[in-house]
This record gives C-alpha cells, sequence and structure tokens, in this order.
RNA sequence: GCCCAGGUGGUGGAAUUGGUAGACACGCAGGACUUAAAAUCCUGUUAUCAUUGCGAUAGUGCGGGUUCAAGUCCCGCCCCGGGUACCA
C-alpha cells in the first residue's frame, strides 16, 4: 500500500487528543520550556494560511523541547474580543458572542486537522467572564496603584494617601510626579488636605493613579457615534463609510504608561528580541536628554519655557517659537499683533486632519510681537507662533535655532528670520547643519568645543545660573484605555456622585449586558448605555466604555499556566515554575502595540509583588506575513456619457457598468485603435439597449475627439470603485473569472445594499476567446480584500505533514512572501520518498500495481549509511536551534535522497531519522515510530545525538584556483600539511598549463578548504 | 523625511567565521516504463560564445574600494517591502 495519510494523520490526530500526549504538568523534574504563539483572533474568513507559518515553526521548536527532555508549555487560545464581530452584529443583529463561538469552533477544527501539539486543556478566550474577570481585576489593581518615583515601583495609593497627610504636596515641583501628568496640580499642605471634599481628594489621586480619567484628543466620528483609532481615519474621513472626522476632547480612561517608560527602554537590553522590534520599540518610547531653558519675555514677568537637546547651540537662537495652544499666547500679544495672532490661532486650531496631511510641507506661523531676553548675550529675541510646534511634547515651545535644526531652518527660510551658525561643518546656504559633530563658533564660552562636551558645559552654566534643568523627555504618550464599543470587556467602575469607584474583587466578574443594538445610543453614548436596568447597587451609573483589544492580551501569557483558577488570576506557584516565555512568535505588526503593553503589566504586576518576572518573554522571533494574490475586476463607467449626451440632449439612466477583461483593457489602454473601435461599438449596442435614441448616433460620432484614457476617466482598478476586488474563489489559477459564480455573488451583495436586482444587468466585455480575464495583485491576507486562502483544501488534498513541511520549505520564517502552492509537489514527493525507504516494494503483475509492506533489517549500518544520518543530525539540531526551519526540510530531502541510493532499510539508521523528522512531520513519524515497534508515542522518545567520529573525511577535494579563478580539483590527505600540498600542487601538470610558464607569486593553501595560486 | 528589513537562475530559495555561487525543490525540455494516461525513474537546465570533445568569458540591484580571494567587509547610489508622522 502507498502512504495513506488521511487514514494516518487522522489515526495520531486521534490518539493524542484521547491520550492528551501533550497535556503539560506544573511540576517537573524536567528543565521547563515555554513556547507561545500570539493567540490569533478568530474571524469569520477562518484560519488562514499565514496563521500556521508561526504556529507550526512554534510547534517545530516545542517538540524538539520534549524529544531534548523538557517539560514543555506549549498552548492555544483565542483573542476573541474585538470589531468585526461588533460590526457584522451591527450588520445582522446576530449576538457577538454567537458569531465568535461559531468562528472558534471553525479555528479548532483547522488547528486540529494540521496536528498541532498544543495543550488544550489549558485554553483561554479573552470574552469569557472567568477570564476577563481577571482582566478586571488587573485594571483595578492600576487603578488602586500609583508610581512611586523615588522607589521607581507602583504602589498601593494608599502610601501616596498617607504621604500626603504627613506631607502635602508641593506641586509641580514636587518629585512623585509621574508620567503624563495632563494637568499639573497646585500645592497643598497635610492639613488642607485632610479638609479636602472626597470629590476634591479623588481629583488629586486621579492625578497618581495608574488607571485614570483624562482628557484625551480623539478622533470623533458623528455620524457613526463612536471615537476612531488614527489608523480608521483616512485623509480626514472615517475609513469605514467616509464620514467627517473631528477632534474632541473627552473624557476617557487612560493607563499611566509613560511611569514606565525608562523601565521599557532599559530592560530591552535583557531580552532576545529581534533588534528590529526592539529598536521600534526605542523608538516609540522616543527618550531625549536635553534641558529646559527659560527666557524671560521683555518688560514682562512671564517666562517662556523651553526645552532641548542641544543647549550647545544656545548662541544660534534667533528667534521662539510658541504651539498655537499655548497658554502664554494670549498674555504676551501685543495690540498691533492681536488680530494677527488671533486669527492664526484659531486657523490652526480648527484646522483639520485632512488639511494637516494635505499640506505637511506647508509652514503657517505668525508673530506675537512680543521679545524675550537671550540669557547669556542679552539680545532681544522675537517670540513666534507655529504649528510645527506640539502643545503635548515638552513645554510647548522651541528655543529655534534655525543653523541647526531643519524645521526651524524651513520656517525662517520662510519668514525670513536670521540664520546664525554655531557648529562649523555645514553649508547654511543651502541646508542647516543637523549633525551633532564639530566644533563650536560664535559661541562665547563654548567656542572651540566638540558639540558633546559644549552639551555638557552648557547645562552645567544653565543649571550654575538656574536658568534651567537638566531633563529627559519621552515622545510616548500614555494609552488610551477605553473604547465606545460593545464587544469588549466592561471597565468595572461605577461613578456616584460624579467621583468614580472601582467594583470590590467579589462583585466580579461585571459581565456584559445584553443590548437591544450594538449601536451608541441617539445622545452619542456607548452601546451599553442601552443595557436596561444595569445599574450598580440598582442606582449608580456603570462606565459606559469598554477596554481595548489590546488588554486581554496583555496578560494572557500568564493564564495559561493556571487557566482554570478560580481564586487568582495566576497561582504563585504555577508562574514560579513557569516564569516566563522561552520563546515568543508572532508577527511584528505587534512591535508597538502588544508587545509594549504586555511589558507594561508585566512589570506593573511584579511591582505588586504578584509575578517573579520583569519581561514576559525571553525570546522572540517575527513570523513573516504570507501575503495574499488578490484578484480585482476592471470596471468602466461611462463618465463621458453624461458630457455628451448633455450636447445631444439624449437622456439615459442606469447604463450598467462594463467588466472589461484585462487583455482587452490593456489594449485600449495602449491606443490599439482596433480594439478602441471595437470597444466603443460594444458600449453603443449597451447605449441603444438602455434608449433607443441612441440608435441614430454611433458612439464614435459622439466622442468627437474625445481620448479615451482609461487610467483617468474611464478604468477603475482597485479601491477606486468599491467592488472592484473579486473573491479569488471565482477565479482560476490562469485569472479566468467565473462569470457565472461571480455575478451571482455581485447581485447577492447589491441585494443586501437594497438595490432591486430583477433589473440588474451585468455587461462583461471578454477576450477575443470570450473568457474574462481578472487583474492580480500582492497584498495582505483578509477577509476585507477577499484574497483569503485556507489550509483545509491542502490538508485536504497533500495531508498535514505536507503542509507543515511545505509552509517551512517556502523559505526563511521571517520573510514575507505571497502564497502560493507551485512547489508542493516535491514536498509530497519526499513524503512518500521517506515512506518507501521502511518499506518494500513487491510488483504485483496482474493488478500492475506496487505491494508495500513494512520492511525493515537489523543488520548493522554502513559507513556511508551513518554518515548519511549523523551529518542529517548535526545540520537539522543547529538549524532548530537558529530557527533555520527551511533549511532542515532541505536536508531531510538530502538524507532521504542519499539513503533510497544506498537503498538502505536498517533500524540503526532508519530509527534515529525517525526521530529527529518527527517535530516537522508528527504523523508519519508516529505511524512509522509504531510500525517499528514502539508501543508508546515517539513524543517523548530521545533526540539521537551526532557521533561526529562518522563524519571525520580522510582527504579532501581541493579546488585548485589561479588569481582566485577555480581551475581543477585534486583530493589530497587530510594528514598533509599546508606545505606539502603546495608542493604537490605546484607538480602537477594541470598546475603547469595555467602557470603557463611563469613562476608563481604567491601560493595561499588553506587547510581543507582552498589552493589559491596568484600569478 | 526618518527608522527597520530585503534585492542571488524562468520560480521559491541555499551558501557557519570572507574560501568551489546557484544546495534542495518547483517549472521546463528530452528519455525509460505503459496500448495510453497517471504514478515512478533517468538525463539536462545561470547567461553568452564555442562545441566532436576539452572549454572560454561574464555573472549575486548599480558604481567604486579593501583582499591572494567578496553574495559575504567598507564607501556612495538605486529599487521593493514594513513601521512612523513635524517629538525640539
Amino acid at each position: 500500500m502507498e502512504y495513506n495519510f488521511r487514514e494516518v494523520e487522522k489515526k495520531w490526530q486521534q490518539y493524542w487528543a484521547a491520550n492528551k500526549t501533550y497535556k503539560a504538568e506544573n511540576q517537573s523534574t524536567k528543565p521547563k520550556y515555554y513556547v507561545l504563539d500570539m493567540f490569533p483572533y478568530p474571524s469569520g474568513a477562518g484560519l488562514h494560511v499565514g496563521h500556521p507559518l508561526g504556529y507550526i515553526a512554534s510547534d517545530i521548536f516545542a517538540r524538539y523541547k520534549r524529544l531534548k527532555g523538557f517539560n514543555v508549555l506549549h498552548p492555544m487560545g483565542y483573542d476573541s474580543f474585538g470589531l468585526p464581530a461588533e460590526q457584522y452584529a451591527i450588520q445582522t443583529g446576530q449576538h457577538p458572542e454567537i458569531t465568535t463561538k461559531t468562528n472558534i469552533a471553525r479555528y479548532r477544527e483547522q488547528l486540529d486537522k494540521i496536528g498541532f501539539s498544543f495543550d488544550w486543556d489549558r485554553e483561554v478566550r479573552t470574552s469569557n467572564p472567568d477570564y476577563y474577570k481577571w482582566t478586571q481585576w488587573i485594571f483595578i489593581q492600576l487603578f488602586n496603584s500609583w508610581y512611586n518615583k523615588k522607589t521607581n515601583k507602583a504602589e498601593n495609593i494608599s502610601t501616596l494617601i498617607s504621604c500626603f497627610e504627613s506631607n502635602g504636596f508641593k506641586g509641580t515641583s514636587d518629585d512623585i510626579l509621574t508620567g503624563d501628568l495632563e494637568i499639573y496640580h497646585d500645592g497643598f499642605t497635610a492639613e488642607e488636605w485632610k479638609n479636602f471634599s472626597e470629590a476634591n481628594k479623588e481629583q488629586v489621586l486621579q492625578q497618581f493613579r495608574l488607571a485614570y480619567l483624562s482628557d484625551t484628543m480623539v478622533n470623533w466620528c458623528p455620524q457613526l457615534g463612536t471615537v476612531l483609532a488614527n489608523e480608521e481615519v483616512k485623509d480626514g474621513v472615517s475609513e469605514r463609510g467616509g464620514y467627517p472626522v473631528e477632534r474632541k476632547l473627552m473624557k476617557q480612561w487612560s493607563l499611566r504608561i509613560t511611569a514606565y517608560a525608562d523601565r521599557l527602554l532599559n530592560d530591552l537590553e535583557g531580552i532576545d528580541w529581534t533588534e528590529s522590534i526592539k529598536e521600534a520599540q526605542r523608538n516609540w518610547i522616543g527618550r531625549s536628554d536635553g534641558t529646559s531653558l527659560k527666557f524671560k519675555v521683555e518688560n514682562s514677568s512671564a517666562e517662556v519655557e523651553v526645552f532641548t537637546t542641544r543647549p550647545d547651540t544656545i548662541f544660534g537662537v534667533s528667534f521662539v517659537t510658541l504651539a498655537p495652544e499655548h497658554e502664554l499666547v494670549a498674555q504676551i500679544t501685543t495690540a498691533t499683533q492681536k488680530n494677527a495672532v488671533d486669527e492664526y490661532v484659531t486657523f490652526a486650531k480648527n484646522r483639520s486632519e485632512r488639511e494637516r496631511m494635505a499640506d505637511v510641507k506647508k509652514i503657517t506661523g505668525v508673530f506675537t510681537g512680543a521679545y524675550v531676553i537671550h540669557p547669556f548675550t542679552g539680545k532681544q529675541i522675537p517670540i513666534w507662533i507655529g504649528d510645527y510646534v506640539l502643545a503635548g511634547y515638552g513645554t510647548g515651545a522651541v528655543m529655534a535655532v534655525p543653523g541647526h535644526d531643519s524645521r526651524d531652518y524651513a520656517f525662517a527660510k520662510h519668514f525670513d528670520l536670521p540664520i546664525i551658525e554655531v557648529v562649523a561643518g555645514g553649508d547654511l546656504s543651502k541646508e542647516s547643519y543637523d549633525a551633532k559633530e564639530g566644533k563650536l563658533i560664535n559661541s562665547d564660552f563654548l567656542n572651540g568645543l566638540e558639540v558633546k562636551e559644549a552639551i555638557k558645559k552648557a547645562i552645567a552654566v544653565i543649571e550654575e545660573k538656574g536658568l534651567g534643568k537638566g531633563k529627559t523627555n519621552f515622545r510616548l504618550r500614555d494609552a488610551i484605555f477605553g473604547r465606545q464599543r460593545y464587544w469588549g470587556e466592561p471597565i468595572p467602575v461605577y461613578y456616584k456622585d460624579g467621583i468614580p469607584h472601582v467594583l470590590k474583587e467579589s462583585e466580579l466578574p461585571l459581565m456584559l449586558p445584553e443590548v437591544d443594538k450594538y449601536l451608541p445610543t441617539e445622545t452619542g453614548e456607548p452601546p451599553l448605555a442601552r443595557a436596561k436596568d444595569w445599574k450598580y447597587e440598582g442606582k449608580y451609573e456603570y462606565e459606559y466604555s469598554t477596554m481595548p483589544g489590546w488588554a486581554g492580551s496583555s496578560w494572557y501569557f500568564l493564564r495559561y499556566m493556571d487557566a482554570h483558577n478560580e481564586k487568582t488570576f495566576v497561582s504563585k506557584e504555577a508562574v514560579d515554575y513557569w516564569q516566563n516565555v522561552d520563546l515568543y512568535i508572532g508577527g511584528a505588526e505587534h512591535a508597538t502595540g502588544h508587545l509594549l503593553y504586555v511589558r507594561f503589566w508585566t512589570k506593573f504586576l511584579n511591582d505588586l509583588g504578584l509575578i517573579p518576572v520583569i519581561e514576559p518573554a525571553k525570546k522572540l522571533i517575527n513570523q513573516g506575513m504570507i501575503q495574499g494574490e488578490s484578484a480585482f475586476v476592471i470596471i468602466c463607467t461611462f463618465p463621458k456619457i453624461e458630457f455628451f449626451t448633455k450636447n445631444k440632449e439624449l437622456k439615459i439612466n442606469n447604463i450598467p457598468p462594463i467588466y472589461i477583461s484585462k487583455g482587452k483593457a490593456l489594449e485600449i489602454e495602449k491606443g490599439n485603435k482596433v480594439e478602441i473601435e471595437k470597444y466603443l461599438s460594444f458600449c453603443n449596442d449597451i447605449l441603444v439597449e438602455f434608449n433607443p435614441d441612441f440608435k441614430n448616433y454611433k458612439f464614435n460620432d459622439l466622442q468627437n475627439g474625445y481620448k479615451l484614457t482609461l487610467t483617468e476617466n474611464c478604468f477603475h482598478t482597485g479601491e477606486a470603485i468599491p467592488g472592484s476586488r473579486t473573491p479569488i474563489e471565482y477565479v482560476s489559477g490562469k485569472n479566468i473569472l467565473d462569470i457565472g459564480h461571480y455575478s451571482a455573488w455581485r447581485a447577492e451583495t447589491y441585494k443586501n445594499l437594497g438595490v432591486d436586482i430583477s433589473k440588474l444587468v451585468f455587461k462583461f466585455y471578454l477576450e477575443d476567446d470570450a473568457q474574462y480575464i481578472c487583474h492580480r495583485e500582492v497584498e495582505k491576507m483578509s477577509k476585507s480584500k477577499w484574497n483569503v486562502v485556507t489550509p483545509d483544501t491542502m490538508v485536504e488534498q497533500y495531508g498535514a505533514d505536507c503542509l507543515r513541511l511545505y509552509e517551512m520549505f517556502l523559505g526563511p520564517l521571517e520573510l514575507s512572501k505571497p502564497w502560493n502552492t507551485n512547489g508542493i509537489t516535491g514536498v509530497s514527493n519526499f513524503i512518500r520518498k521517506l515512506w518507501r525507504l521502511y518499506h518494500q516494494g513487491q510488483k504485483n503483475e496482474s493488478q500492475n500495481s506496487k505491494e508495500e509492506t513494512f520492511y525493515i533489517s537489523e543488520e548493522k549500518a554502513s559507513k556511508d549509511e551513518l554518515k548519511a544520518l549523523h551529518k542529517t543530525i548535526k545540520k537539522i539540531s543547529s538549524d532548530i536551534e537558529n530557527f533555520s526551519f527551511n533549511t532542515s526540510v532541505s536536508n531531510f530531502m538530502i538524507c532521504v535522497n542519499e539513503l533510497t541510493d544506498l537503498k538502505c532499510n536498517k533500524r540503526e539508521v532508519l530509527e534515529p531519522l525517525t526521530i529527529i523528522i518527527a517535530p516537522y512531520a508528527p504523523h508519519i513519524a508516529e505511524e512509522l515510530w509504531n510500525r517499528l515497534g514502539h508501543s508508546e508515542s515517539i513524543t517523548y522518545a530521545a533526540f539521537p545525538e551526532c557521533n561526529e567520529s562518522y563524519l571525520v573525511e580522510s582527504s579532501f577535494n581541493y579546488p585548485v584556483s589561479f588569481n582566485g579563478k577555480t581551475r581543477f580539483f585534486q583530493e589530497y590527505d587530510l594528514s598533509l600539511t599546508k606545505e606539502q600540498v603546495e608542493k604537490e600542487v605546484l607538480t602537477l601538470e594541470q598546475t603547469q598549463k595555467y602557470l603557463e610558464g611563469k613562476t608563481p607569486k604567491k601560493v595561499i593553501v588553506v587547510h581543507n578548504k582552498i589552493v589559491n595560486i596568484v600569478i
């Protein structure tokens, strides 16, 4: 019998499930190893071929570690709160919980078919109340904590309260202030604190809690009644629906991640993550060291405080720029400039996102009429306002050094302000010289110093004179933690007299209530406000926003350790044993989202003494994205018809769009006259069909000098016309569209939009062979792009082992590439070839087929056979450790090819081979292992060691090159010294031929590598 | 603009510290087996020139450089992909 993967794979999948083969115990004498995948969001399109790429890699590693004697934790779960289910609920009225359950069931079925070694007893779902109970619990801990700058740790808010009770608070200058304080609170004495009302106390505490209410600028979309993320806003309108978006101040729950900025940055040093992810996080956190510096405003008591990283350029300051929102603007503006300033501030404030995006390069600003006094030279320096200065960063004011900052330079050039050179090395007539290199000039006491020394000296002098203070700023902003959505964790907060209170632990979970619709209320409140009688103790309003998508994923790695614990989020024993993730695999797109938040929560939980680790994952690998090949139809409307018909006073209505086949479209676009004629006559027929008056006209007559420009006027590919995307299941491998299915699908979507489809006609303009050819583009695989390929058909056709090997064989794990199945037969052949090694084929003459029976020899293996095996063991071991799974597959192929040539069927070779291949192709390995006479699963066998003695070579075939160019090969015993090889090579007849009678200048012999003769 | 990653045959890709460029596959071409097809096996396959055979030359995005030797190291540039948006 040929290898029957369907039977074998099913058999072992059932065996693994029945025997709980992959169950991990929370204690063991073995060393522990935790392999984690970023868990998926269960989308309605099902698992696509991109998902398993990382899962297969981590599964191979988990299985390898088990063979190496580790107690492996390899769990899987679902990030099951999220927008798509909610969107679907809005459209269909179906409860997101139902959709989510269905989707999860489908994911599970697909995952099971690929043979992953997950411990399913530990599955988590972030939308399950017994999971989100603990997400809410962690939120409460954040609410009840503040960040103590002195201990550099989060502490219970009670320690802050007792500090207020005994010492009061010194206001903005107090060093217990942390992070992204929006409003700097005035100072108060201990006595005053005691007399504060509860509301007043809470207002103060809100400035310190790690979870707090803040006023933040959000993208508000009135039509959708909701707040949108930056990525949901395109060109000032919502990506979905295209409704206008405005900036609005809103009370929102935020998390004070900025308190952890320094630790998040510094601790990157200790983790083995890819340099690109670490770099992305460093940039995101954006630490900049500099100094604050005060400039006195002339004829005023006011001071402008700026933040700068280049105090060395202080003598190059030629103006000061304030953000339009800066609090001093109104105060300092002179009477003569008042109108201009007011106008500009209004303009800048109302400038929509769209405008800002449209003219990023446009420089705007206005002079206030006021001046500051330069602290060292005493000169007058004008104060300007410019919207290139951001209110929310630093002090909202900059000292402009146009000579050495490109933005200041552009501003100075535009408004014709002086540019002073203070660092030598650039050409300021062309551009600013921003590099931190060179010697200071025109700078009084800094003259002659290198930039780095000058910075130090400048800060020292500034501090000495009390003008400012060395300071560090971060780009990182506090994380907004509320979403005006239904399908997320309810925030466990209720309001009593407008003061937020958190629920008691015993009151958790705060269940997501039922609502009649998943939409905002008429007054613009989030969907939870629709819930009937949903009040704390029947009278107090709950918080109506829910947590963001990243809440559940910020701690899930801990829950897997102790998934069913009802008493705590994770038991001390479990987390003390498993610690943190040893290997984490997932997409690089989470670099500054999930991967930063999960590090933040881990540090916070560690501060409270709840877990022993400060980082979630020791090692992180990013898998590349598997892209899809989207298909498009090319839609041509009649944009010019209206124009022509106006002149001719012809009326036409409801002309359908024409779907033009790609080959024809290209010809027409190229200006092929014959094709254009044909196409226009096709169009004319359609016009006549819709308005018989047209029969008197030839379309050609109408056009009258009209040049058909497909891209601009007529043809739309891609996004230009919604709906040009085509589900790839209606398009063949050769891009031929199944017109029947496509039309039916199209009609269905129109019907859902409420269009009367009884009169709907689709017009297809075909190729000469009567086929319709689609356009293809490579892009991200996603349900919305209709280009999802699921692994189901591949598993059905080739088996799980084949899919596993093939996805690895495609190329390096980290690389992104479009999905194609061109090479799958090679892998499929390999699996059959592997099977045949263990079986004896007998030709069955009568049926003209081959009978294969299991056939293994107990003889001692030959030297060549052992060499083939051990070479492979060595290579595979190093490949796995380096996550180079694609080369492993190649090497299995090489090994099997060699053993096939050697006709090797010896147990001594095939048994170890079965084990090393088991992590990659577990089903066939289990079957072969079983046939080899083992009753236990191969999962816990021992990974074979490489015996180097089989690999020792006695001779080497030296490539002999002349001036670096290889000419021939000569084999020498490895015992020969360099000198002996050199001598031997020079005596060769071939050498003499290439020397052409000349004496070599030099002969290089690298032992076991190469001989190079220089002439 | 800035940051990151990448660019090698018709295709996916391989090439530990600089040391035989193109492993392993796919595809293609030819052949064997077969009535035939499928499956399987064998041979060839970077390009150009030459060819009876031996070969010769060029070649890892482009231009320089270091070296006995460069896909690999250095300098400058181009292209594709990802991230980010005026962060002083």
